[in-house]
DNA sequence: TCATAATATAGTTATTTCCTTATATAAGTT
DNA sequence: AACTTATATAAGGAAATAACTATATTATGA
């Protein structure tokens, strides 16, 4: 539990980042924390147009930071990295308890 | 302590998150995690040329991430932002235990 | 005052990111 | 089969990032 310092920590924490830096796609993972949704459910709750929301999500599976599933017509998003999940419930308690 | 929702919180942690999400941003801040750190001691531990660590620098004192002083010959820097201090924390604890 | 050490800034270029519009695919319904 | 709903993809351009080289600034020491 010591250093930072190994690349290969660096690199996968700043992947993470990356991910997480971007407002829609914080809100994505957001809207995501608990829940599995399906995409147009994102997009009402996020903002912004399908298409856009659909790439950002796009981004999302490619690092490997959510999965998703077939349901007949729609498309079920959840959050499949667990690193990911604890990050974003410390981005709320950073920022949103106290200012 | 409920909800990231409200765009000013989505803007101050995506601006958080931008600001690490470089690994030479990373790694400084993680050089920075306790200590006040001259900019020649920065590049020497984190690697890269002085100027090119000198412009991450610049880029995290303008997202008032780290302040500076000088002392003589040099400039000392340290993390300004407590907030910042808490996620570089987080980010060892979730990238560097385990696994 | 000249030389050196520490840091910052300018100018340039390549790459990446982001959004928009338009179109494609896949499943469900009539 | 035609229509609709849900989602993905392609193509384009604008803007932001990142890195490099070279040069400027500031302070110290001889």
């Amino acid at each position: 539990m010591e250093l930072l310092e190994r690349e290969g920590d660096i690199e996968k924490a700043t992947n993470a980042l990356k991910a997480m830096a971007h407002p829609l796609r914080l809100k994505i993972l957001c809207a995501l924390k608990g829940d599995e949704l399906p995409v147009l459910e994102i997009v009402e709750q996020v903002g912004s147009s399908q298409s856009n929301i659909s790439q950002h999500i796009e981004i999302l599976r490619t690092k490997n930071i959510i999965e998703s599933r077939r349901e007949g017509n729609r498309i079920l998003c959840k959050v499949k990295d667990a690193k990911i999940l604890k990050l974003v419930a410390n981005m709320q308690a950073v920022f949103c308890s106290g200012n």
